[in-house]
This record gives C-alpha cells, sequence and structure tokens, in this order.
DNA sequence: CGCATTTGACCAGCGC
DNA sequence: GCGCTGGTCAAATGCG
C-alpha cells in the first residue's frame, strides 16, 4: 500500500538492486518498512549479522539469514518500538500482500528513540504489571476482578518493543519453540478473521504475541511478537517445536554461523548489550533451531518469534 | 486433575 | 462527554 509512504526495493541474487526505504512518524515513533522482492535468493551469501554490519538496516538480509526462499514462503516483519503501531503495520503487511507471490517483504517499524525500546524492554510497564500481579490480589474491594486495570493509571504507558512477521500459513498458531497460552480473541475490524492473544506460559515471562489472519489474503497468518523472553526456550516442547523439527535439526548450526535468529542473536553486539541487563543471553536460545530454514523450506510456516527479540535494539533506525 | 481454550465482560486510550 | 476499538481478565468449559 503506496499511501503508507513505502515503497519498494528489488534483490536479487544476494545483491540489493534498488533500496528504497520510508519512514513515517506515529507520535514519537518511526516506522520503516522495507520491501524485498527477490527472484533467488543464496542463504548462504550473508550472514544476518553481515547484513547489519553492511547496512544501517537490511530486511533484506533477514530474509538470508533465515534461509528463506521466496518461492516457498513469504514472510513479512515488521518491529516497532513504541507505542501503538501495530495496527498500521499490520495493515501494511495485509496490503503489501496482495498478490505479490513469490515475494518477500520485510516491514520494520522502530522507535526514533532507542532507550524507549531498551528501557520498555523487559517490562511492559501498562501490561506486565498488570499480568503479573494477579488481579485479584489487590482485591479490591468492589470490582476486583477487572477493575483493578485502572489502578495503573498514572503511569505512562509503554509497550515492549513489537515485531510482526506475516507469513504464509494455512494454520493460525506459528510454531516457535515457545509455549504460549492464549488469553483472548478478538474480532478484528474490517476482517472476518479474529485475532488471538497469546501469552508466554513461562512463568515471569511477559512475552506476548498476537495472531491474526489478513483480510485480504486469508492464505497469510500476521504474528506479533512483543516482549522478550527471559528463559531459554523451553526444553520439553508439547506439540511445538520439538515435534515438528527433527532432531537433527534441533542442532547446533553446521556452519558455524547464524541461520536462525536464535543464533543470529548472538552475534548481535546490540543484542548482547541489551541482555546483559536482564536474561542469560547466553542461554537465551541454546536450543538450536538453526536448520530452521529447512524447515521454513518444507513447511512455509515458519515463525520467527524470537526475532523481536532481536530487531527491536538491533534494527532500531534512528533518525536524524 | 491439571492445563489450555473459549468467551463475554470490563477497562483504557483515542477520536470526534 | 461519548462512543469505538484494542487489549485483558477470568469463569466456564474442554481435553488429555
Amino acid at each position: 500500500m503506496s499511501d503508507h509512504g513505502f515503497r519498494d526495493f528489488y534483490y536479487h541474487g544476494g545483491a540489493f538492486n534498488n533500496i528504497d526505504h520510508d519512514q513515517q512518524s506515529y507520535g514519537g515513533e518511526t516506522d520503516h518498512m522495507y520491501r524485498v522482492s527477490s527472484s533467488s535468493i543464496d542463504p548462504s551469501y550473508m550472514s544476518f549479522t553481515d547484513c547489519l554490519h553492511s547496512t544501517s538496516m537490511d530486511y533484506g538480509s533477514l530474509e538470508k539469514a533465515f534461509g528463506l526462499s521466496p518461492t516457498s514462503s513469504e514472510v513479512f516483519s515488521s518491529v516497532e518500538g513504541g507505542n501503538r503501531t501495530m495496527m498500521k503495520q499490520h495493515h501494511v503487511g495485509a496490503d503489501e500482500l496482495g498478490g505479490n507471490t513469490g515475494e518477500v517483504t520485510a516491514t520494520l517499524n522502530s522507535s526514533v528513540s532507542s532507550s524507549s525500546t531498551e528501557a520498555g524492554c523487559e517490562e511492559d510497564s501498562d501490561k506486565s504489571k498488570k499480568d503479573g500481579q494477579p488481579k485479584g490480589s489487590d482485591d479490591g474491594g468492589e470490582s476486583s476482578k477487572k477493575g483493578n486495570k485502572a489502578k495503573m493509571k498514572g503511569e505512562k504507558k509503554q509497550r515492549e518493543p513489537r515485531f510482526a512477521f506475516v507469513t504464509k500459513s494455512e494454520v493460525d498458531q506459528l510454531e516457535d519453540g515457545y509455549r504460549w497460552r492464549k488469553y483472548g480473541q478478538k474480532a478484528v475490524k474490517n476482517s472476518p478473521y479474529p485475532r488471538s492473544y497469546y501469552r508466554c506460559t513461562t512463568q515471569k515471562c511477559t512475552v506476548k504475541k498476537r495472531v491474526e489472519r489478513s483480510f485480504q489474503d486469508p492464505s497469510t497468518v500476521i504474528t506479533t511478537y512483543e516482549g522478550q523472553h527471559n528463559h531459554p526456550l523451553p526444553t520439553t516442547l508439547r506439540g511445538s517445536a520439538a515435534g515438528l523439527f527433527p532432531p537433527s535439526m534441533l542442532t547446533p548450526s553446521p556452519l558455524g554461523r547464524p541461520s536462525f535468529p536464535h543464533e543470529l542473536l548472538m552475534q548481535m553486539p546490540n543484542y548482547h548489550h541489551q541482555m546483559n541487563n536482564q536474561a542469560p543471553a547466553g542461554s537465551m536460545f541454546a536450543e538450536n533451531f538453526s536448520p530452521f530454514h529447512q524447515y521454513v523450506h518444507q513447511h512455509q510456516v515458519p515463525d520467527y518469534g524470537l526475532l523481536q527479540d532481536m530487531v527491536p535494539s538491533t534494527f532500531l533506525k534512528h533518525e536524524p
């Protein structure tokens, strides 16, 4: 949807022929949207980290790093680091999808301020508190059930950075190795498909994700992650990655370099920096999905939930 | 029985 | 101020 001010750039065979990027500001935030059209991509051409180092922000590298094959799957991704740009990015993703088979599009929305991203990283001041504290605990008097939300009033609402992926998938629930519990579902305006809300089931982990199907392209699923996992991937994945990935796939990258977001993350200076004061980065993605791209190719149902962990800080683009 | 999902209600923020 | 909408809660229900 060009009316968002986004343009396209094309990427062929490992070289960017044309990169176009535009941005918009939404209440202090700036959204970035990158679109990549590719006909042939060599996943081994460049690592994700390489891309990060070589360019300010190349989402095309995402696809490369992840080994995405535009011919087998389409992935749109977007990041946001502030407060409420999600809906827009959803629109972008959905719009961009229209008839673009064989393309890999990435959308990036980021906050103009990295500090906001990092600061807001772990604690979702608005919701995690709500979530973290047992609603009933403050018991309150009257509406002890739902009235406690109001108590967070005075505080400045600050959302955690979000990272959204738009994927071609038949299933709504994409597997990313973590366990999620659905805690809500809402009808999406202008869309016959509902949006589902999930929360990481790991205690103290405030990561949430939203999953909705694109109205314009029902075969497209938009997954938005919010927050950072402060724990390693569950070792016992029930009906999750463990069940979907052959044992051979759950092994360290044979190439010694990242081919999956988790690994990529570990090589990102910014990511390490960000993780330093919150979770053991080294263990965060200990469970390897390095051959993840294979899975992507085979199942066309990639879920890069963990990307949200790195992109917000790593891909942040600071406005001039 | 424990955990996950469903679903209606509630709340906050925003636009008019 | 009011209505709309997104997001969340939590009781009820389902499932293994």
